[in-house]
This record gives structure tokens, sequence and C-alpha cells, in this order.
DNA sequence: CCCACTTAGTGGCAATTCGCAACTTATCCA
DNA sequence: TGGATAAGTTGCGAATTGCCACTAAGTGGG
């Protein structure tokens, strides 16, 4: 039976582009490289693969995160020295962007925020990791292109234009704030919080959550 | 470490409509009742997750089929009395149906093609077989829809009308001929065979082929 | 030999969607 | 009080889509 670990494709926005989280390897194999976070299934503890992931991510960062999505997963022999035959199973979490200074100081371990896009294609990650933070990167831009928003990187409550500046950053690129307000109102994704708004320096913006399915 | 299986959901067109290979469990757990075909992670054997699946196919059902798609795997414990913990590896396999008949006999093994809609809610399959196939259908579905065809559904050369029916096959409901074919010529996606028709009792049809991606 | 029949393949048009840009509204702040 | 800036709306031309009718190319029956 093969050696069975969860790795986890940690994103958030950062610098007003995709990120992704980064840990520096303690231990052979790839020693002193950057990979990403993962850990050991532990049947003893593990109820299923997504609470393992959810165990890890609390692990390794301290924190407890949402919208965990499994992406895939990989194996194969002299996948890992540890053992003869090594199987990963692959999650994607996010971490919405203003829990990101909550959770610096957090742990010791060398862990460290990087450009996402950037990311796949470095050569030098460990495994297959650059490959495995590409397929999350465009898992991701194609959820927020069929508007089914990565929860996991908002506050509960958000302003239209929190949601557009959030999908153009995970984009890439800019997108017309006509077209997509009006998306969102055909499809009928988010309801308005009564009352409330988001107060700044300017015209104070509207609230609004997502609808949960009923 | 966990108890590694492969399980795979064969899919094909049956009567017309998506149809799923169930096969009747021998053993315990779950002896008598019907199950995808699926066999255990073979470490001496198999060189990645897609080859594992590769083989199992070959031997439950005595051929080699492309289109091997990894849907997601499962696990936990409880999940197999012959293990604490168990994952399963889950892939998606097609077998175009002009192969139907050429595999039927092959196996003496209990092997029977079901509709796969129905399946996807038959609450009397094993384990959580049932949920698999409704994902694998999800997938096919999303998959005619953006037009990324399953090709191991349809032979090398084939014409639009065959493309269209097969479409309307898995869908499950009769789409426009004339935007069907207006999509196809903009996204540059099949090429007509020079001069090759498929001839029949009435006006011949072109041949085309999918264009692969250079 | 011609015409009815059936499937292949094309063309036209109304309705909808989409991208774009201008416009109005609300607030802050100098 | 009015300029700056972001929130939010409106209108329109262009592109896309759904729908349906039309033409084309064969077979086979009278």
């Amino acid at each position: 039976m093969p050696f069975t670990r969860i790795e986890v494709v940690v994103m958030t926005i950062l610098n007003g582009e995709l990120g992704v989280l980064l840990a520096k390897r303690m231990e052979d194999p790839y020693a002193g490289e950057w990979a990403l976070p993962g850990g050991v299934l532990r049947i003893d503890l593990d109820n299923s693969l997504e609470s393992a992931a959810s165990r890890v991510v609390h692990e390794r960062l301290g924190t407890k995160l949402l919208n965990l999505e499994q992406l895939c997963s990989v194996g194969g022999p002299k996948r890992d020295p540890r053992a003869p035959w090594a199987l990963s199973v692959v999650y994607r979490a996010l971490l919405p962007s203003h829990e990101l200074d909550a959770n610096a100081g957090k742990r010791v371990e060398a862990l460290e925020w990087r450009n996402a896009v950037d990311s796949a294609s470095n050569k030098t990650l460990a495994f297959d990791h650059a490959d495995l933070i590409g397929q999350a990167v465009e898992r991701t831009k194609s959820q927020v292109n069929s508007l089914e928003f990565p929860a996991g990187l908002l506050q509960n409550h958000f302003t239209l234009g929190e949601l557009q500046t959030l999908s153009e950053q995970v984009l890439g690129h800019p997108i017309d704030k006509s077209s997509f307000r009006r998306k969102l109102a055909d499809r009928d994704l988010v309801e308005l919080v009564d009352g409330e708004f988001r107060r700044g320096p300017f015209r104070p913006a509207q609230l609004y959550r997502f609808k949960s399915a009923v």
C-alpha cells in the first residue's frame, strides 16, 4: 500500500494577484527547497480525505480554513525516497486576504507567500508542485469566470466593487463593471444586506452576501 | 497507510443514452451487489495512478481504453471491512459504442451495462458508487456542453451528424443543428477529411476528424 | 425516368447577450 | 460650495444564439 500524503495549495490575494503559500522543506527529499505544505495521512486520526486536509492545514498554518476543494491525486514509484510508492491527494484552500497578517506570525516554520502564477512555472519547486499550483490557478480562474466565486477569499459581507476587484485580481485582467453587475443580477447569486453599507472617503457602497442555495 | 484501490466509471452510449458498466461483486463487502469495476493498486506493477487505472480496465474488460480521466478520490475508515482505512482513486473511461458488442463476450465475469443517469440515483449500488457515477455523468455533460468532446466515444472519422447525435445522447436533449455547426466552425475544432464520405441510403455526409492541437 | 422521401448542409432573422462608454448619484474634504 | 472620486445606472451598437425555413444530394418506387 502506498505512502499517502495530503498536499495543500493555500491561495490568497497577495499584492493584488493570486498568491500561494510555500514551505521550506526540512528533510529529504528536496531538503532546503520550497514546496507545498502537506502532511502524511493519519489513518488513526482522519475520518476522510477532506478532514485530513483540514488537519494538515491546521497543523501547518495554525488556522482552520473553509473552502477546501479536492484538486486531484498523483502517485507513482520514486516519488518519495521514504517509500517505494507514494501517493498525494491535493487540495486547494483559500485564505481571505484580510486574515493574511493575523496568520503571518503564528508559526516558526519557514512559510512564504509567493505569486501563484509565477510559481506555476517555477522549475525549482520540489516534486511536481509547480504543476499542481498551475492546476489550482486554472481551477480558480475558471470558477471566477463562471461566477462560482471562491467565497473563501472574501468576508461574509462585501460590496460589489470588492467582488469585482477580487475577480479581476484572480483573472489578472480588468472586467467591465456594468456587464459584471448584470450577470450577477441575472443569475441571482447575491442579495443585498438591507441598510448595511461600507463607508469610506466617497459614496457608501451597499453590502451584499451570497444567497445560500435553498 | 490506507488500503488503496482504483475504481473506474466506464461509460458508453447505450440505447441512445449514457450507459455505465457495473460488475457484480463476488466477495464481501457487498457480495452479490452491483458496483463499479475496480481493483487494488499494485505498487509492484503500476507506474502511476493512470497506468494503474489502465491495468484495472484491461484486467476487468479485456480491452485497453484511451481517454482515462481522473474524477476524484474518496477515502475514510469503515469504507471497506478488509482494512481500517480505505482510499479509492476514481477514473472515468469511455468505450466507443461500436466496440460494445466486440467486448461483450470477452469475460466470464458478471458485467452489465446500465443506464448511467438512472444508476446515479440507484440506492442499491455498493459503497458510494452511485455518487461517483453521478459525478462522471455531470463531468461528461459539462465537457460536451463546452465542446470538449469525449473523443473516446467516437471513431476516428465521423460526420457532424454523428457528433451532434452523440452530444444529444450525452446531454439527454435535442440541440439545434445550425448553432451546433456554427460553434464547431468558430472554435476550429474539426477539419474535414478530404473526399471521404459516409454513404447510406440518402445524401452522403462529409467525414471529419478532430484537429489535434499543435 | 421522374418524383417522393430522407438526411446533409446553409441562410436569414428576431431575440438575447455582451462590451463599451457616457451619465447620474452620493459622499468626503478643502 | 464645488471639485474629486467611487458607486451605481442607462443606452446603444456589435456579436452570439435559438429558431425555422430553405436548398442540396443521394436512394428507391412507380
